[in-house]
DNA sequence: AATGAACTTACCCAGCGGTAAATTACCCTA
DNA sequence: TAGGGTAATTTACCGCTGGGTAAGTTCATT
């Protein structure tokens, strides 16, 4: 007598597949709502699919969202060692090489980025620390970048070089959050956007402050 | 048979303190994990006091968030407007003084700042529309700043003046989350860090790119 | 003693992470 | 061509946590 509408069993797609649905739909969600506030729940619904069939094929939440931090973190580090790598001459600066780099590779991801830096991880879980670790990562190339930076200008003040670090990084994330707010622009043409800016800002901070 | 250990009952301490006190430690806690991850209990924990009296006083999360966001937000577009304002010759120039305004009215709050850039505020809710209606106020005036340094640049495309406020505001967050891990530093000090880092950048910055 | 202010204990309810068990579809063999 | 095994997926549930409330308990004042 349970012949009634019971909608379970196989929709044929195999597991491959919808990891790579699920994968794809994660990164998005953590990357918009943050850890604590995705649901699992929300995930599966993006995917047509329920619960159930994420804890079964990747686990706990912190699984999931491990198996979704690692591709972008290594992506996102690739790129940016092979930007800070490429220096010719008569190649953009450095900042610009980074930031058109991190445009290519978050092409199609953008959210991506903020899966890296979510504020919303759990303390001391395994995410957290994992995530940590490629934040670390990252921050050890642009901490080589700020260095050399401060020493052609002739501040030798670590604090500085840490605190230049911590005021690219949120450059970077704050450029990425108004390219997500405009999806119809090319990642080369944020990195002009970008030059722009910078030319401009040059021009306000040449002008010198009157105390020490 | 009631009479065991029942620590309820005044504790001497005037409502209008403890709404103070409640107002300190939920703007902190606000501030630092975000309202989402804030718990009501943790927040009485911190005053020394349960949950339902924070209710009694303050009514819903969101009442005692707004209770929060309004001083906070008065405060800093004070602040910024002040700044912007008086720009004498020989004063250093408009971000610079921005920031300034920014640290000092932060000091001995600096997480407050994060209670208007809450991401995880729940979406459509009374509290998104009151800070995004204080953070629009402030990124008016950042806007009058960035159109005015664009146009001696020499670029009229609006969506850089966009992209700049937001750059702008990433920068700020930075260096304020910097800030809040220095706990030592004072406001002037703060200050003059980002005139040094302000004036480092320009030399970098000075280099041109290559392509159109 | 009585009134009111300050405060707590004990509870309800919804949402979410997680699991067990059942259900359906597919494919291979005899 | 029936039937059995297995992969894909669901329904129904448990337990905890966190927002919110009702009702009671203590203290101070008049």
């Amino acid at each position: 007598m349970t012949m009634l509408s019971s909608r379970a069993g196989t929709k044929g797609v195999p597991r491959a597949d919808r990891e790579r649905q699920v994968l794809a739909a994660a990164t998005e969600e953590f990357g918009r709502r943050g850890f604590e506030a995705t649901t699992m729940a929300a995930i599966a619904t993006r995917v047509g699919v329920t619960k159930p069939l994420l804890h079964q094929y990747f686990g706990s939440k912190q699984d999931l969202y491990l198996a979704c931090l690692d591709p972008v973190g290594d992506r996102l580090l690739d790129a940016i060692r092979n930007a800070m790598a490429g220096h010719g001459t008569g190649a953009p600066p450095t900042p610009l090489r980074v930031l058109h780099a991190l445009f290519d590779a978050l092409d199609g991801r953008r959210e991506a980025w903020f899966v890296l830096y979510d504020p919303s991880l759990p303390p001391g879980s395994d995410a957290a620390h994992r995530a940590a670790h490629y934040r670390d990562a990252i921050d050890d190339l642009a901490a080589t970048g700020a260095a050399e930076l401060l020493r052609t200008a002739g501040s030798g003040d670590p604090l500085d070089a840490d605190a230049l670090k911590y005021a690219w990084r949120g450059l970077c994330t704050a450029l990425i959050r108004w390219w997500i707010n405009h999806p119809d622009q090319t990642p080369e043409a944020m990195t002009r956007r970008c030059a722009r800016l910078a030319a401009a800002s040059h021009a306000i901070l040449a002008a010198d402050n009157g105390h020490t």
